[in-house]
DNA sequence: AAGTAAAGCGACATAGTGGC
DNA sequence: GCCACTATGTCGCTTTACTT
C-alpha cells in the first residue's frame, strides 16, 4: 500500500522554564528552534539546541523538552505520519525513495534522531507549510503535499551536506596529501597544518571516518604500494622500502611480515608463481 | 564542533648478528 | 650483498578528559 507524509500537529510556542515529561508517539517530529536555546532529552542523552538548529525525531522514540529558566526559547514544531491516502496529490514515500535513495536513511528507524543546522531554507519551507496547513482547503492541498515533500527533501539534503562538510573536506585534504607523499616522511603535524585542525582533533575525525589511526592508514597505503611494486617490477626489496617511504629495509621487512605473514621476497616469489 | 594539555604506550629507527 | 630477525631506546601518536 502506498503511503504519503501527512502533518497531524503543527504549532509555534514560546517556552519558559519548563520540563516536559518523557513521552513518545507514532508521529515523526521536527522541532525547530526559532530563538533562544533548549535541551532535548532523547535516548538517555541530552542534546543542546540553539537558534537555527532543529531535530528530526523518528516515530516512537522517547524524548522530552527541557527549558532552562535563564534561557527561554521559541520553537516551531510539526508532527507528521505516513498514511495511505487515495486522494493524495503527490509522490508516495516509496516513489520518493526510488527517486532519492538517500531518503531511506532519513526514515530508517535505527537512526533515532538527526540534529541539524539550518541555512534558513528549512525554516522557510516549514513556515509556509504551517501557514498553508492553517488555511487548509481543497484549493491548497496540492501546495501542502508539495511543501511537505519539499521539507523532507531539504532536511535530507541538509543532513547529507552536513556530514560531507564536517568530515569529508578535512578528510579529503588529509588523504590526498597521504596518497601524494607516502614516499616521504608524513607527520601528523603536517596533516594538521594542511587541514587547519588540531592534531588531536584530526585523529578523532580520522578514526571516526575510517575506523583506524592515521599511521595505520599510512602504513596500509605504503604496504599496498610495496605489494604492487614487488609483483609488477624488478626493483630490489631493499629499494622498495625506500620507494614507499620506509627508511630502513629491516623495518620494512618487519612491517611487511606483520601484515602478510610473508617476507617481501617470499611474497614476490609466491605471486610470481601464481 | 573545535581546541588543548597531559600521560601512556606503541611505532619506529638503529645496531648487531647470522643465514644464504 | 641481500635479507631476516631480535633487542633496545626514543619520539611522537593516540587517547582521554576537559574547555571554549
Amino acid at each position: 500500500m502506498q503511503q504519503f507524509p501527512k502533518a497531524v500537529a503543527y504549532y509555534y510556542k514560546r517556552w519558559h522554564e519548563f520540563e516536559m515529561d518523557l513521552h513518545h508517539h507514532p508521529a515523526m517530529e521536527i522541532m525547530y528552534v526559532i530563538d533562544g536555546k533548549c535541551q532535548i532529552e532523547i535516548d538517555d542523552r541530552v542534546v543542546d539546541m540553539r537558534k537555527g538548529q532543529y531535530i528530526f525525531i523518528q516515530s516512537n522514540v522517547k524524548h522530552r523538552l527541557i527549558i532552562d529558566k535563564n534561557h527561554p526559547c521559541r520553537m516551531l514544531n510539526i508532527e507528521f505520519i505516513l498514511h495511505s491516502n487515495k486522494s493524495a496529490h503527490y509522490m508516495s514515500i516509496d516513489q520518493l525513495f526510488q527517486t532519492q535513495p538517500s531518503l531511506q536513511t532519513l526514515f530508517d528507524p535505527h537512526q533515532r534522531y538527526f540534529l541539524l543546522k539550518d541555512d534558513e531554507v528549512v525554516y522557510f519551507t516549514l513556515r509556509h507549510l504551517v501557514l498553508e496547513l492553517d488555511h487548509q482547503s481543497a484549493n491548497n492541498q496540492l501546495l501542502i503535499d508539495n511543501l511537505m515533500v519539499q521539507l523532507i527533501l531539504w532536511i535530507d539534503r541538509n543532513r547529507r551536506e552536513y556530514n560531507e562538510q564536517t568530515n569529508n573536506q578535512h578528510m579529503k585534504k588529509a588523504l590526498t596529501y597521504i596518497h601524494e607523499h607516502y614516499d616521504t616522511e608524513i607527520r601528523v603535524e603536517i596533516l594538521a597544518c594542511i587541514t587547519h585542525l588540531h592534531p588531536s582533533y584530526l585523529h578523532k575525525i580520522f578514526r571516526r571516518s575510517l575506523g583506524m589511526t592515521i599511521n595505520q592508514y599510512i602504513t596500509q597505503v605504503r604496504l599496498d604500494k610495496a605489494k604492487m611494486l614487488l609483483i609488477n617490477t624488478e626493483i630490489p626489496v631493499t629499494e622498495i622500502s625506500n620507494y614507499v617511504g620506509v627508511n630502513t629495509s629491516q623495518y620494512f621487512s618487519n612491517l611487511f611480515k606483520k601484515e602478510t605473514a610473508l617476507s617481501p621476497s617470499e611474497y614476490r616469489e609466491h605471486f610470481r608463481e601464481i
